[in-house]
DNA sequence: CTGGTGGATATTGGATCCAATCTGCTAGGG
DNA sequence: CCCTAGCAGATTGGATCCAATATCCACCAG
């Protein structure tokens, strides 16, 4: 029997992975508080797992609790946004410098893969598999760095943005431009060029902090 | 009535507290695992706040968590501390480049009265008062960067390796040491030197790295 | 009209109980 | 002697139930 089974998580799992999809979706609008009761019923759990997943998500920033009031989704006001593109920018540099002269031909591979995975999502318009996409593209090349602390906290950077993110890759002319700029990312991963690759990314990253922005305060 | 009230926190929130305790006393070592039954009864809880309180302390890193396996005490690994503090090196610097400019004279006395705080602590020769009077001493400065992020995030690296930073203040050279560069830390923040205050914290870091790095090997 | 008081209701916090899973031991076969 | 199967005990995972707290609204006094 060689079939890989997927294990069935625990429920508490189950439910981290199934809130972060609606909160990436936007059916838990910032703003709103989290009902346990009706949520844990929807999901079809009790609320003890439900509490723990809301734990993890509140040590990530996104929820926030108050004590016998419950969780709130975070809103992200301008303020938290400039930080959060201004931790990764300093988090990232480092994650391009110690990984990029480890980088394996094999690693590029999967990369340059991702890469296609980005395009052919955003050829179908498949929004939702572009974005998973593009992270599974970025966070290859931060991986590699083979440094978990900082992987960790990049994604929790990451994902504090991702409700936001999604009008990003809805322009066409956005999407367009990341594709031109992942292969640049590639190429210059490809000459091992730490400098290129660092600002690369830095100017990657500021045109959708700038897209971020606007989609947060025209609102 | 002035007085201010001690207002009962959750059951949850005491066990965090508390775990943290003795996590940074070594009550719970490292690598040891967590009996949820039986540390939830030496707690005087149920086991519901204490598995809540460890997917908290999980997703600092504090603990590590298998399913159905439960959950274990973190060990630090050598890579593991140079990882942490190379993120406190990147996140520090920016924290003090953002809050210098932005101390105002009452912000510098409260940090100076930390300072003194560790110093009588250390004549006092109360270890675990000056390690947290030292934390205050520091957070004093980062949060007045007003990042709560930043700050949340150098609060974890710096758990990270409370429980083997407390054998730094054990060695009075190292007490004479820490008091001479937190002076010479406030003496660059209150002439708004900001490259003179980066260089002294990184200073100041830079030698208790080296005191946590011979705890660890040597064990 | 304003401000405060009391109580009904909704919601969260926590304890207990049972189910699911893992671990270690024992016995049997090769 | 070693390896595997399977059973028993220990431990974690989750559901349900009750207690504690907050919120909201009606009501009353000033």
């Amino acid at each position: 029997m060689t079939a890989t089974f997927e294990r069935p998580p625990t429920a508490t799992e189950a439910v981290i992975t199934e809130l972060r999809r609606l909160l990436v979706t936007g059916d838990l609008a910032p703003g709103s508080p989290v009902r346990q009761e009706a949520l844990a019923e929807r999901l079809g759990v009790s609320r003890v797992p439900l509490r723990e997943a809301l734990k993890v998500l509140e040590g990530e920033g996104q929820v926030q609790y108050h004590r016998h009031r419950g969780y709130v989704v975070s809103e992200l006001s301008v303020d938290d946004l400039v930080e959060v593109y201004r931790m990764r920018e300093l988090l990232e540099a480092e994650a391009i410098r110690v990984a990029l002269p480890r980088l394996t031909d094999t690693d590029i591979d999967a990369i340059a893969s991702a890469a296609g995975d980005v395009e052919d999502a955003g050829r179908r318009g498949d929004l939702a598999e572009m974005t998973t996409a593009n992270r599974d593209f970025h966070f290859l090349l931060f991986d590699a760095a083979a440094m978990p602390r900082l992987s960790r906290t990049l994604r929790g950077l990451w994902d504090a943005t991702d409700v936001y993110r999604s009008v990003y890759f809805a322009g066409s002319d956005n999407r367009a431009r990341v594709l031109h700029e992942h292969a640049a990312l590639l190429d210059a991963l490809e000459s091992r060029d730490v400098p290129r690759a660092i600002a690369m990314q830095a100017e990657h990253r500021d045109h959708s902090v700038a897209a971020v922005t606007t989609a947060l305060t025209s609102r």
